[in-house]
DNA sequence: CTAATATATTCATTTATAGGAATATAGTGC
DNA sequence: GCACTATATTCCTATAAATGAATATATTAG
């Protein structure tokens, strides 16, 4: 049961859920998020956590960065479901396509200055 | 995205998911709903209105009595996909187990006095 | 019409959640 | 060691959600 109401409140925020469609696409670091939803470093970092404890997102730290990937479920049979059906759904959605068109602009060597 | 995050949050509620759950084994009142979870007649009610807000119940009225079951999912096809799992999902989960067993015992006949 | 019952709505209070600012941690390069 | 950068955590505030008490609505019985 807690699991399981992990992952839905896990998707009941509106910039959660775009983490997870945009992670659809590419591995991100937190920086390259907080650029594509435009909210601050802290809430970003905020969102991931809640999204891996459900069981949605897994990471790899790289250095400085840790990159974002979303889970293949073995943590979670509700969220392999769930990331599964996301795969399709909200794709016509334009909030989303919004954020996807930006991704190709967004790339961590201009966020992240070394 | 809309209607999407309302079947993420209506399933985010023990309460309501457990609601979910009893109305897989039959058409229930909102007494007998109160009488299996224990809680106010008022939050029965509210939780019913989320869950019929988000397409994964409905409800006739039949004289004074307002019986509710699930939805065909025909209004959402996120509430269709999610009580499709739910079918399955969670039938092992004591919290359940128990509520279940206490349905076949809960009779309208005995709750609203007529 | 009135009385009684099942359900819905409103209101006030508490509790949870999201957001930003400041701070802490961890890794890199010198 | 120190300075710098990416990310995480803490703290505080604002907003949203859950709960119970009281009230309102709707249906039935008389």
């Amino acid at each position: 049961m807690k699991a399981f109401l992990k992952v839905m409140r896990a998707l009941s925020d509106p910039n959660r859920v775009k983490i997870i469609k945009m992670l659809q696409h590419k591995v991100m670091c937190v920086c390259e998020m907080q650029a594509a939803l435009q909210i601050a470093q802290p809430s970003v970092s905020k969102h991931l956590k809640i999204l891996e404890d459900a069981g949605l997102v897994i990471f790899h730290k790289d250095g400085m960065w840790v990159n974002y990937q979303l889970a293949d479920g073995s943590a979670s049979p509700y969220a392999a479901s769930l990331l599964g059906n996301l795969r399709h759904w909200l794709e016509d959605d334009s909030e989303f396509a919004e954020i996807v068109e930006k991704l190709s602009s967004i790339r961590r060597e201009d966020l992240c200055r070394r």
